[in-house]
DNA sequence: CTTAAAGTGTGAGCAGTGCTCTCGTTCAAG
DNA sequence: CTTGAACGAGAGCACTGCTCACACTTTAAG
């Protein structure tokens, strides 16, 4: 049985989280490289050196940001898909797309540190893994409910996806197998473009909040519907 | 005329681009992060003041490599498309596409400076952006080759191109105007198309690079080669 | 040729960083 | 009540980007 917290332990617990608290704001306006420890202690009204109580170092505060950003952005996504008619999959499909566009932003510091360059030295994608797994699953997840229904339209077979490329799907299906996720009887080419449209949507997002499109596209909301309209046609879902 | 340069100016120009070279070194071994003028100073054997007599600031030295980043990858690119013969644009295609995963591969770091999340404080787009529109450059003047050529395939209009989305392709028609490269007899969802492989070709090699894909997918080249095949499917691009 | 100005390297110094260590203090379990 | 673990404070180390006053050299103008 949980035996009752201590007083300590619960001022632990608590201290733990104002530190986060108060780094996600400093990293919200100065970015990941300027997110400082000893001005998060600064303005918590404690000595510095106290901070390394309750993480062990900088690197380890930034990964905690990390896992709560990735569970962020999977939050809003998961919701908004959610509000559709489960029978609705075009309509989830472009929530979702634009879900993860709304979010980044309006959290723009806190995507690129999950999604931008690593800055911290190669961190364990052990601890990453599943929470960075969430969004790529909700599409594979309305792809596989269209095809359930009977709805789902044949991916365009030419060109042809490899047997290599096949077996590189056949992976990821095993890999959700676990997540009540059956993705065995999906075909193939569909899941390939599942990836295809997951990357590209990421690249997307990623290109318009570094500054890629700066110049280029003008209105970024309409191009961006564009691309998830294409995609979720090469994914095929129609409706 | 231009006057003979003097001693002095020699010199200068020397130092400024061994500089670079060892910024770069650096850059390459820890990273834009570890990047260190006064590790770079000691390296080169002088004191650190004297290095800002050559770049007033950290951010100068880094939106220089930069520069040569953007430049680097698209001598690449350029250079593996010219090997391949003028009418094969599927050849020419792909070739680009190979030749920035390559790069990447090649120059991780560099590739995370200029298309990961932007580490200096938002920089001025001016003096980078003609260097970082030759990659995209390349692949729509492939495109328009192989329009004019009459073998470029219709796009798929289905969903089809908005007006508003049309509008924002005649935007980068206006804007590469000045390229020798003349985009308007091309129809414009296949140039709309190759905004969409452009950001999903660097979708692809950012997840590769970022380890997006650790776990989910084993042999990248495999599916990055579908990747490719599919886009140029896409824009129309068959043979 | 002389001289004033501009360019260049030096070293000290400032303010800031991540992180470590020691030292009392406080709390909680035996 | 005692003992050991957890905790906060403060000093300190090695490092960073950057500035400044100072000498020295090269350049160009008179």
């Amino acid at each position: 049985m949980p035996k009752a917290p201590t007083a300590r332990e619960r001022a632990r617990e608590e201290l733990t989280r104002e530190i986060k608290v108060e780094a996600r704001r400093q990293l919200a306006t100065h970015g990941a490289e300027g997110l400082s420890l000893r001005a998060v202690a600064r303005e918590l009204g404690m000595v510095s050196s106290a901070l390394y109580r309750y993480y062990p170092s900088r690197d380890e505060l930034l990964t905690a940001l990390i896992l709560d950003a990735y569970n962020a952005v999977a939050e809003q996504v998961e919701q908004a898909v959610a509000k559709r008619r489960t029978g609705d999959f075009l309509g989830r499909w472009r929530a979702a797309c634009n879900a993860v566009r709304e979010w980044g932003l309006a959290n723009p510091q806190e995507y690129a540190l999950i999604y931008g360059s690593p800055v911290v030295g190669y961190r364990a994608p052990r601890d990453t893994a599943a929470p960075a797994a969430r969004v790529p699953v909700v599409l594979l997840r309305i792809v596989q409910d269209s095809h359930q229904a009977g709805k789902l339209a044949d991916a365009p077979n030419r060109p042809a996806l490899s047997p290599a490329a096949a077996r590189q799907v056949d992976l990821i299906v095993e890999a959700v197998e676990d997540l009540d996720l059956d993705l065995r009887p999906v075909p193939r080419a569909n899941l390939a473009a599942v990836v295809i449209a997951w990357t590209q949507l990421y690249g997307m997002v990623s290109f318009e909040l570094f500054g890629h499109l700066e110049g280029v596209i003008d209105d970024k909301q309409v191009m961006f519907e564009h691309a998830t309209n294409q995609l979720a046609h090469l994914v095929g879902l129609r409706r």
